[in-house]
DNA sequence: TTGAAAGCGATACCAC
DNA sequence: GTGGTATCGCTTTCAA
């Protein structure tokens, strides 16, 4: 065998078993508090273990037991403030059990998803978080025979298997409600990519609300988005490039707001006094725009350590119920008033 | 021993050995291109793998070969674009190689941060990447010893350790410059936390700067600030409440940049009619602030990238040589000429 | 080419 | 309480 040479041989349980003159077997005892050791023998290894300084290798340690003390998130993107807010919410939960995350990252491709989940699991994790993407529920149901698996974004629910959304449609009737009832009748609605379950719930209760308030749903104030600054740009020159008349925008996401909002600096149309704009997520710089922005907020930390339980639960075997963390509107001072 | 019985135990090179009728070596050798395998072997094997969906096991596969294929990351926070850019470049560029990073957060708390190392090395990361933090040099040396380091936001030379920083020093200088090219003569700063040496090179570069045009250095301009949206708002604040008076803020980072931006918006004082905003680090979202931010861009894709190239090379015993990746002003709109 | 067997570093069963 | 030792799943000599 050609060992990477690389750095020192680290010391093993043998060597400080050798060294304090017992058997590697109470070393590992020692180590794991598995069983009583007289003092004198502890105080040896204790000894030992502190001038060779010996730490276990958690490679043979994962091995022997069958467990890595891994759970691999499936994420979309490393540098989305969306994703990693749940992120740290369940690396926070992880922790004090032991866990590390083991990040991935998916890129919104159904295919590279799946080739990280696989890379995941051959590594060994004893859980798997997906975050949203765009890989079928078929197939994780697939993949939580290997693995214990909870997804966020979509409702799931299998031996091994569970996942949950937020409800995105009801905040977007709260949004849209809000609007309305601060006088606006003409609210652009600018849309998140449709492939996503949240975008699609989120362009349905606005016209839902507006339906039920009887306000007709006009087609040319729907546009397309992608969820990213520039599409919220886009969208708003076509709206204004095509002459719609609104005083409001409900964009599909914050990002989204924010381009609009410069494309309407841009035109020296300004926010909150001509036109209104709302978002969705909450991310944190929302609180910083100018206007800062009212948006719905994503409670993603809480959804992070919610994850992080439920998965913890699952590996342990034992029963769990869900508190959905609530998705809520927070008013700041991007909407005015009319009429 | 008490294996978790969690999941279908999974299939092993000696089930695959078995069931094609060769020997385990044999399939380790058809995984690997280790050896010449008879055709008809190795249609054997091939076939087998398939049908039994067998995955080799990452751990012991690293147990055996001292190799984990895995790289530490320890960052600081989770949230932060300004690491998470960086984080995407290191991914980039060690996915190719075969290599995953695990990811561990310090919070920019030293002891914290020592705790994590110690953690990455237990799982025998083949080599370890910090970005900034507080811990010293020193101490990274030290570790330096057990795997190799390659820092980011500290200069480290050794033998198995290296650390480059970008030069935040000149940057300042090429800001206030600017600034000053734009004909402005009282320039706040708003520092950023005073042990982060970037903060203090920022400091240096405005001080110097101003010296060098004769200008003098006002210290009632210069207000204390957290390198977040908060200190920037306070330190803005501070500014106008003791009376002071300036024509452009030089904001320690962006993100103190929004803050900044917001106290004046509060007051009603324009951005850049008023009074001109400069920031640091070009976080993805000044783009598209009102105005967009002029600021200088920190390359941290292309820094993760570069970590990732220099921590490849150390892992192989190589030779490398570093390019650091240059800072550069952008100019946007959060700037305006006067006099 | 191929197989037998040793060993990576730890744990836990079985005996004493 | 403690030690000997088989074992986790894989790779790699050494021999054939």
């Amino acid at each position: 065998m050609k060992k990477d040479t690389n750095n020192a041989t680290s010391t093993t349980v043998y060597e400080v078993a050798r060294v304090a003159g017992v058997s590697p077997a109470t070393v590992s005892r020692f180590l794991n508090g598995t069983a009583k050791i007289s003092d004198e023998k502890r105080a040896s290894i204790e000894k030992v273990i502190e001038q060779l300084n010996y730490k276990p290798n958690v490679l043979a340690q994962s091995l022997k037991m069958g467990s890595s003390r891994t759970i691999g998130v499936l994420t979309q993107s490393l540098v989305s403030g969306y994703f990693n807010e749940a992120m740290t919410g369940i690396d926070e939960a992880m922790k004090d059990a032991g866990y590390v995350p083991l990040i991935m990252t998916g890129h919104w491709h159904a295919s590279e998803e799946a080739e990280r989940v696989e890379l995941l699991i051959a590594r060994r994790v004893d859980g798997l978080v997906i975050l949203t993407g765009n890989m079928s529920d078929a197939q994780i149901l697939q993949y939580s025979n290997r693995v214990p698996i909870v997804a966020f974004g979509r409702k799931l629910e299998g031996k091994q298997a569970f996942g949950f959304c937020l409800d995105n449609y009801q905040a977007a009737c709260d949004a849209v409600d809000y609007l309305i009832e601060q006088g606006h009748r003409r609210i652009a609605f600018i849309e998140g990519p449709p492939e996503q379950e949240d975008a699609r719930a989120r362009l349905a209760g606005y016209r839902d609300t507006l339906a039920r308030h009887n306000i007709e749903v006009n087609p040319k104030l729907i546009v397309p988005g992608d969820f990213l600054e520039s599409g919220g740009l886009l969208a708003v020159n076509q709206l204004l490039e095509t002459g719609q008349r609104f005083s409001a925008i409900f964009a599909g996401n914050d990002l989204t707001a924010y381009g609009a909002r410069l494309a309407l600096y841009r035109r020296n149309i300004r926010v909150p006094e001509d036109v209104s704009i709302i978002g969705f997520d909450d991310l944190h710089s929302s609180m910083c725009t100018t206007p800062p922005l009212t948006t719905v907020r994503q409670p993603l930390f809480d959804v992070g350590t919610c994850i992080g339980q439920i998965m913890l639960k699952m590996i342990n075997h034992e029963k769990f119920t869900v508190d959905i963390p609530a998705l809520s509107l927070v008013v700041r001072e991007s909407v005015r008033r009319i009429g």
